[in-house]
DNA sequence: AATATTTGTGCATAAATTTGCGTTTTATGC
DNA sequence: GCATAAAACGCAAATTTATGCACAAATATT
């Protein structure tokens, strides 16, 4: 083993550059770049380095360097914040398919970051406005389901109910 | 073809469940929940959704959904974002007899008075917020109709759904 | 409604990636 | 330095993932 540490970089370096579609490519540019490994150690390093292949969008594939395979660290979601927005909360009521969230003045707009955030099924989209929120769901989602899935967010929102 | 879009949204609900480490493990799960695929199918729909498998910094691999794929790294794609009025757009959704089209931060009420110019007898009448538009149809006016007519100021308009 | 296009999917197969295992290299302790 | 342990690596095989092709279904067009 010559230089692990200087492969490492140059394997970033290379990754980064966003034109990296396999493994083997891969390989390529890192011996012409002076580096002598197989492919079976690439692998092994874009293991290590949470380097991942995902669809371009456009037909074909790419490696990324994932500052989202912090996600799971350990195996376990970390327990991050998620506090405040329930700070605003302030009613909701259901009306056919759609949900009115009353919020404390100017929360509306922070509260449906959140709520499209959840990116659920249920939930088709939401128009804020100050202290209001218009929560337009999907066909057939019971209103149990939505509740279940707004309390990722508001904890606090079964006293609150109809 | 059934039913994509549900299978999509169960992909997306499985995925981020954290626990998924190979197409045929997903594969499995999907099929408990009835849905009837191939791994080929599969593998075609995490491309386009671009899930991603990583190291999971344990001896292991996971799939996840990257927040951070979103933004079409290499950008050899030159002409993606046109100048054009419908530059905005994001995804358009039914629920009902309503229409929900989410757009891109700020520009809801720019094509919120796009449709509106339409002046579409289809159309009731149009609620923009900064990233989403309620379109409220007349009663029975097919899906379909509605969204040829819109094609008129989003050329680019497809399922977008999911 | 008849026809053309586009999109989705399975099948079979190709391509790409991962891994078990044995060997070599590097690090550590005496 | 010498022995022992740990980490890195290549090879080849196993596993996993991607895709060309053909056909079916859905949509668009005339």
């Amino acid at each position: 083993m010559k230089n692990k540490a200087a492969r490492i970089q140059k394997i970033k370096e290379l990754v980064s550059g966003g034109t990296i579609d396999s493994q083997s490519r891969l390989l390529e540019l890192l011996r012409e770049s002076g580096f002598d490994l197989t492919q079976a150690t690439l692998s092994r390093d874009l293991k290590r380095m949470r380097i991942a292949k995902v669809g371009d969008g456009n037909g074909g594939y790419i490696y990324i360097l994932p500052d989202s395979a912090r996600h799971t660290v350990a195996g376990h979601v970390s327990g991050v914040h998620h506090a405040a927005p329930s700070a605003g909360f302030v009613s909701i009521d259901f009306s056919g398919q759609f949900c009115v969230i009353k919020t404390r003045p100017g929360y509306a707009g922070g509260i449906a970051l959140e709520i499209d955030a959840l990116d659920s099924h249920a939930v088709m989209g939401t128009i804020a406005g100050d202290d209001t929120i218009l929560v337009i769901l999907r066909e057939n989602e019971s209103r149990r389901q939505v509740m279940s899935i707004l309390k990722n967010i508001i904890p606090t929102l079964e006293e609150k109910t109809e």
